[in-house]
DNA sequence: ACCTGAACACCGTTCAAGT
DNA sequence: ACCTGAACACCGTTCAAGT
């Protein structure tokens, strides 16, 4: 045929995230994103094993992009932070949560906010059992909140109702936040 | 044809909680949920208005299966029942955790757990936004860990490794029912 | 009320072959 | 290394029509 294009696979994964945004997770086919490259479907197989790879890959590159330098401050502040901004992402991405709980739920991915959570809890005094438990805690509580806010989001307008406000997430975290202090002060 | 077999509804629901244990999230459509009928995939939708409807109402026969009288115990004692119980409910039924959350990420169902969660914690003096907030993070606790948990076992039989061990649920419960218990005392 | 029959517009994945 | 072309075995959903 005429010019052969030739992609790498972040530019794959680039262009699935533009794709995510523009035709949402439901939209969001291989051969879908394959047409949208101007390429076969059966290329995208030479960058990744299977579609669930490539959402992997796709979760795994919007987690990273929030990345945002640590303050040295209290451990409350610095886990607070760092679920805020996981929040924050989560929010700029059309089913963005639901993308990363779907990963998750079929196996793998979003290991590294996880490790930054375990690492900040490591470094107030955690032992390595409340350094893991408290961070996939945190993990859960983040994007099933989020989840759930995208999810409602929709449906309102969907309906043309509107959304309620944001404090919950605040006070949520805040309730896991105490629950952690008491234990690292013992 | 020959006889013609009628359903309904729940007779439908039922029979994709089978089909779900046989097959798994992944195997269970339409069309596959029909011909273990012994019906055409159009007949489905004489009873439900789409997919999403049918796993809701999947979704919500299992979390309704798992009731138990409850004790009229501690508040403490009376959530963590909810939560255990809820956790059972899931790890009996193949990809029991991540049904309902891809349910409640598209947009619905598992309202009647969440508000048991939320009477409690209102009995035991909570307001009604610390009874709601406080809902809410036990379930996403609750089915993220579990979605985890079902998805490294799954991992760990398709490997041949061996799952960990399941402490870790009852240590994050006890971090989020602490810290409820520090805003229920004020 | 519940189902059939037939069609429409898609899917994910595989595989031999090309450059 | 990266892609084409063509096929296989499926999907969810709609709709007129039957009983």
């Amino acid at each position: 045929m005429t010019t052969a294009t030739r992609y790498r696979r972040t530019d794959v994964v680039d262009r699935a995230i533009v794709l995510l945004g523009a035709v949402g997770l439901d939209g969001l086919s291989m051969r879908r994103l394959a047409s949208d490259l101007g390429v076969q479907p059966s290329a995208l197989y030479h960058h990744f094993a299977g579609k669930q790879e490539l959402l992997g890959a796709v979760a795994d590159e919007i987690l990273a992009r929030g990345r945002r330098p640590n303050e040295l401050v209290s451990w409350q502040a610095e886990l607070g932070l760092v679920c805020v901004e996981l929040r924050d992402i989560m929010l700029e991405h059309r089913d963005g949560a639901a993308l990363v709980s779907m990963v998750r739920a079929l196996g793998a991915g979003a290991e590294e906010p996880i490790r930054r959570m375990a690492g900040a809890l490591a470094f107030a005094g955690a032992d390595a059992e409340l350094a893991r438990v408290g961070a996939h805690t945190l993990f859960h509580f983040v994007f099933g909140h989020v989840a759930d806010e995208q999810a409602h989001r929709a449906a309102a307008v969907a309906s043309g109702g509107v959304a309620p406000a944001g404090t919950d997430f605040a006070v949520g975290l805040g309730l896991i936040l105490d629950g952690l202090g008491a234990r690292l002060v013992s």
